[in-house]
DNA sequence: TAGTTACGACGTCCACC
DNA sequence: GTGGACGTCGTAA
């Protein structure tokens, strides 16, 4: 037990026994994909040869923790297994006696000449456990050591926090390795490595109350539906295969077959682990079957989140299960609803078998019984429909992508802390540091974004600049860094240090966060040029978020001093640049964090305007360059570029009052394609949670003004259709209910209202309720109030979507005409 | 299996007139 | 009845 730690007794340094006995694994399974060795100042990467890694799996035995990996390679999947020896490594703090193994390691070696630093420069001692109570305990009798522990986590799932598990080890046997440095043991995908990767998109359905209908599975060359029920008399001939079942138990038994035989890597879906999988399992619980879709026909293992307990989590034994949902949503596609046949229309141009109507559900049970073939139909065209979007999205591409740069598992989704720790925490070890634990800093507010007072009004040329990247440039130019703002608040010689904000001072020399973005950041320059857009899309989110995880408290580095020194300067950047423009007798109108709106004063063709735009840009450049070296004898990363130039632009006041808006405008551009659009933000139609009618209406008004067309008969021919009942499709409000239905205590929105009717309804018709937990509601308002969709019992309020969808976007823009919504529909008669 | 702040619009509720 | 505080949602960056 615990051989880890006796290298000692036969004089190997814990790193060399644990490598080599990876290497006399990977000899005795012929396994080619770990042993890659890489040493750098006592650095010890192990890297994956052309293997991505799927899963991982822990296990904690009787003589330490086991990991069990599944990758995809060339050669197909494969399997790893470390234990034994290697496993000690990872065993650390795992139960009591090791928390004692370890303390005896300790003997003998005063733990306070280790060269190891902290920001504060105590002697210290970094450790990851499986459990806080075994953490604690451990800190404890540190403690009365007069070691503080640092660096400390639960034993975590990702895989870069694996890796500083191992590192906690071999930490503890730094003592041994003569106290030289501290020993990184990296585990890591080759990074050109890309997996060819099987995947089979996965649909269920059910009838209203979770019991499997079908299962239908599209990918690994096959099309396959299996029914429950009996074939019918006159089965039409179908181009894909169909299956009847006479028991749901025969359902999840084909489907175990099927995995066992196709074995695809990545099993995709819509919800595909909330619902499809969890649904599955619950019927096969029900049915006493066993549901195998891992490898080696192993069951799903099931987590609960530790905060949504509504969340659950599918570790599938060497197969990734991806959402279509998270996954367009971590590649920032963003849908006013996420429904499979909203998602498909828009991007596909097309849609479900069945859309999106509230009696689906009924429709689905009518072809359970009436047409089978007519269901079985519908279920793989959903399969369809989710391969085709992860096609065009090249989701699987960006998951890949994302996973390889933050160095989390593929089926994770934000983590933007643990990819932080991922690059960070290695590089501050190479420089003689550990990091401080979660919450020492006790949180404070941090300023964000500075946006500026906007001009309103109508404008001719407005040209927008902006800043490429801008925070991560910052931490690049101005060396804003964790380590390197300890170093710098330490520093005697103010020579050596660079001014930060709210105090912050950063070193000169030894700084890690700087690096790391520069690499980043010629990572992407190198993947636009080879057109790797999903790699680009996954290193600019992480560079992106790297400011964001240093001024949240979640975040071991978090420090206000330190997201201030990038905020601030931001700041500062964002009044300067304007002072620069405006030194060329341009005025500024707007400007939000990184954006600078211009208005060339007259009416530019798109060619001039862009010229002047790039002029102004290489001044601004310029000026940093020479300003920076001046100022503080840094090299400039700051880049501001040209981004748009609207041949006309509207910004608009706070309503009912003179001032300026902020975050909402609208402009009229050439688009990419070389044609005519109108852009919207914040405004309205940039609304999910305005009705159609708005939206529609907001559109034909502005397009109308910005081409200098009459709007006048418009806005009266869209009000008086509006009466009419010509657009009564178009009057649905679609909201979010972000809490359970109950917790609506001190205001009771219109939305509430409307789902709270809706629930009482589905209870009378004794069906499942739909909004209690939360979730989308869509009503209309009428004379009597808020009213679902699903039960309008009173006439609509023509007056109030009048005067509360279109008269407010419509004076928005009329009354600095000097024109008004009431005066051009009363004109015609009294709408009131 | 925790990135951030800034901002606006609308509705409800309630104190005050 | 009205003004203002506050809750809620969705958005820009």
């Amino acid at each position: 037990m615990w051989t880890g730690f006796s290298p000692r007794g036969r004089g190997y340094p814990l790193v060399t026994v644990f490598l080599y006995s990876i290497i006399q694994a990977q000899r005795a399974r012929k396994e080619t994909c770990f042993g890659h060795q890489h040493h750098e100042d006592n650095i010890v990467a192990l890297t994956t040869q052309q293997g991505f890694i799927l899963t991982r799996h822990w296990r904690d035995t009787n003589n330490g923790t086991e990991i069990e990996f599944w990758l995809a390679t060339d050669e197909g999947p494969r399997k790893i297994r470390l234990t034994s020896q290697p496993s000690v490594a990872f065993a650390v703090a795992a139960d009591r006696a090791a928390i004692e193994v370890q303390l005896a390691g300790m003997r003998g070696i005063d733990l306070r000449e280790l060269p190891l630093k902290t920001f504060q420069q105590e002697p210290v001692v970094g450790v990851y456990s499986t459990q806080y109570k075994q953490l604690t305990a451990l800190e404890r009798q540190l403690k009365d050591r007069g070691i503080r522990l640092f660096e400390a986590d639960v034993r975590p799932p990702e895989r870069h926090l694996m890796e500083r598990f191992i590192t906690a080890c071999v930490q503890f046997e730094g003592g041994q390795l003569n106290g030289q440095t501290i020993i990184d043991c990296k585990l890591k995908p080759a990074p050109d490595f890309r997996p060819t990767l099987r995947l089979v998109s996965l649909d269920i359905e059910t009838s209203a109350y979770g019991d499997l209908y079908s299962i239908a599975l599209e990918g690994c060359g096959q099309r396959q539906v299996y029914m429950l029920g009996q074939p019918p008399q006159d089965a039409p001939a179908c181009d894909f295969a169909l299956e009847y079942c006479a028991t749901p138990r025969q359902l999840i038994e084909k489907l175990n077959a099927w995995f066992a035989k196709y074995d695809p890597d990545v099993i995709i879906g819509w919800s595909v682990v909330q619902f499809d999988l969890r649904v599955l399992q619950k019927n096969a619980d029900q049915h006493k079957v066993p549901l195998l879709l891992g490898r080696e026909g192993k069951a799903i293992d099931w987590r609960t989140h530790q905060v949504r307990s509504d969340y659950m989590f599918a570790s599938i034994a060497g197969r990734v299960a991806i959402d279509g949902i998270e996954a367009l949503k971590a590649a920032s596609w963003n849908f006013p609803s996420f429904s499979l046949e909203n998602v498909s229309q828009s991007m596909l141009g097309e849609g479900k078998d069945i859309g999106d109507a509230y009696d689906k559900m009924a429709e689905i049970e009518r072809r359970f019984r009436e047409d089978k073939p007519a269901l079985a139909h519908y279920n793989l065209k959903d399969c369809e429909l989710v391969t085709r979007i992860f096609d065009k999205a090249r989701l699987m591409a960006f998951i890949v992508e994302r996973s390889q740069v933050t160095g989390l598992m593929a089926d994770q989704f934000g983590g933007s802390i643990a990819a932080f720790g991922h690059h960070y925490l290695p590089r501050m070890h190479r420089e003689g540091y550990v990091a401080p634990n979660v919450g020492e800093i006790p949180a404070s507010h941090s300023p964000g974004g500075f946006v500026m007072e906007s001009n309103p009004g109508l404008y001719d040329s407005v040209v927008v600049l902006d800043y490429k990247s801008l925070y991560p440039s910052i931490i690049r130019t101005f060396l804003v860094d964790p380590v390197g703002m300890a170093v710098g608040l330490a520093a005697e010689d103010p020579a050596t240090v660079i001014p930060g904000m709210r105090g912050a001072l950063f070193s000169r020399e030894q700084h890690c966060l700087p690096a790391i973005v520069n690499q980043l950041w010629q990572g992407r320059d190198e993947a636009k040029r080879q057109k790797n857009e999903p790699l680009s899309q996954a290193l600019k989110l992480l560079m992106n978020s790297f400011c964001g995880v240093l001024g949240s408290p979640d975040c071991r580095f978090f420090d206000p001093k330190l997201v201030s020194s990038v905020t601030l300067r931001g700041h500062e950047m964002m009044k300067l640049t304007r002072e620069l423009v405006e030194q060329e007798g341009y005025d500024v109108i707007y400007g939000d964090t990184d954006s600078i709106f211009i208005w060339l004063k007259k009416e530019h063709g798109n060619d001039e305007a862009l010229a002047i735009g790039q002029r102004l840009a290489d001044k601004i450049n310029a000026w940093w360059k020479t300003r920076l070296k001046q100022q503080y004898d840094l090299e400039s990363y700051l880049e501001i570029e040209f981004d748009t130039h609207y041949q006309k632009f509207f910004m608009p006041t706070i309503r009912g009052t003179e001032m300026g808006s902020k975050k909402r405008y609208a402009g009229l551009t050439i688009n990419a394609k070389g044609e005519e659009e109108v852009i919207y933000r914040g405004l309205e139609v940039a609304r999910s949670d305005w009705t159609p009618l708005a939206q529609n209406f907001q559109q034909g008004l502005f397009t109308r003004i910005f081409r200098a067309e009459p709007y006048q008969d418009f806005v009266r021919d869209y009000a008086q259709k509006t009466l009419a009942g010509e657009f009564d499709e178009l009057l649905v409000y679609r909201k979010r209910l972000r809490h359970r239905l109950d917790e609506y205590q001190v205001n009771v929105p219109p939305q509430v209202r409307a789902a709270r009717i809706a629930d009482a309804y589905n209870e009378a018709q004794q069906r499942p309720t739909r909004y209690q937990n939360g979730g989308w509601i869509s009503y209309v308002m009428t004379t009597s109030g808020p009213e679902p969709t699903e039960v309008i019992r009173s006439n609509i309020d023509y007056a109030h979507y009048l005067s509360k969808q279109l008269q407010p976007i419509a004076d928005s823009i009329l009354l600095p005409m000097n024109d008004s919504f009431a005066s051009l529909t009363t004109q015609q008669g009294n709408l009131f």
